[in-house]
DNA sequence: ATCTATTCATAAGC
DNA sequence: TGCTTATGAATAGAT
């Protein structure tokens, strides 16, 4: 920057650090702005203050928006493991595409209705039906979500319950093990799996 | 910028708009993350290209946390004028208190309106307070709905990591016992929680 | 806030 | 996509 590089650390002068604060939200705005308008992008930005102060920039339609749109688009495609983004495939690729295709169909049905003459000639009664609409779009997104994540969950018990039986198989195993061979240096042995199976229990 | 100056709207040549679209987005990206670390803030960034790419910056956690800060943040205030409504809120006790009266009347004229049918007794300004009331209100059950949910998920990710570390742990114990005690007829008797074992890793 | 001296970002070209 | 360079922008420090 100017007048000496500045370290990339924490600014640990008060006062210096509200400043740059100020100066550099401003410029990281600008820039969200420029890249938007330049590059036709979607871009939402947020930024916290340490103090929790929260500014923000949406530069199409709301935050709440772009939001929505940002969960849409992190589903399915990273997660934090693949094998997640997997069950999720796995689970029902059809109905997946019949939600996907019936949602398209209402969007393109809004479409038509906001630019198919505008609000301008939409009457109350058909304003009130678009409204009904999106509510029940609305809902079967959320019900949608809310189903993988049950389904999800599920999942997860089915994998522990098997996880736990085969822990008590395996543990079985190793005490008939030592009970048929009769070998003491392998009761020793067998302490740390014990251990390690009591602490899974205290979940 | 550099040889030559940009006018600041759409670059319409596609190949040179690709470019700008890569080499800004970096930069944003940049400059978001030296903002957070000179200014301790907590930013969210989230870019959609015009192709609909997400690319997304979360300087603190995940971006899921950042915008649940941020909805709760902005939670309260209407729109976009969010923080001269919070600071008149805060500033004025008392108005806060009529504001919230206001709303339980509301609300209560519009449960009789759903009872007692019909619109007649409210205004629209009414109806589209209570509209925004129930918004909300609605995101709220949603939001701790979604977050109770999200915290099993993880419990029981941890939960199977932990027990598939066990398992893998057990299954070594006893591979070890076996070739230590070179006891034939065991090696029969393990198939069976390897079978089990294999089982889990299928999901 | 405003003002510079600097450093940084980047448009254009390859 | 990556590198180079001339130039416009951003900004650190001072006022």
């Amino acid at each position: 920057m100017a007048r000496g590089k500045i370290q990339m650390k924490r600014i640990e002068n008060p006062v210096h650090r509200q400043v740059t604060f100020c100066k550099r939200r401003a410029g990281l705005l600008k820039k969200a702005k420029e890249l938007s308008v330049l590059c036709d992008a979607e871009i939402g930005v947020f930024i916290f203050s340490a103090h929790g102060k929260l500014y923000e920039l949406a530069t199409q339609g709301t935050m709440q928006g772009l939001i929505e749109k940002y969960l849409k688009c992190s589903r399915g495609a990273d997660d934090q493991v693949a094998d997640e983004a997997k069950d999720n495939q796995l689970l029902d690729p059809k109905e997946e595409i019949g939600m996907l295709k019936n949602e398209i169909e209402v969007l393109q049905r809004g479409l038509r209705f906001m630019y198919g003459g505008g609000a301008g000639t939409m009457t109350v009664d058909e304003l009130h039906a678009l409204e009904k609409y999106l509510e029940v779009w609305m809902y079967q997104i959320r019900s949608a979500k809310m189903d993988i994540m049950f389904q999800e969950i599920q999942l997860l018990k089915n994998k522990e319950g098997i996880l736990t039986a085969a822990n008590k198989h395996l543990k079985e195993k190793i005490d008939e093990q030592c009970r048929t061979a009769n070998i003491a240096p392998m009761l020793t042995n067998i302490q740390c799996p014990l251990t390690i199976q009591n602490k899974i229990y205290q979940f």
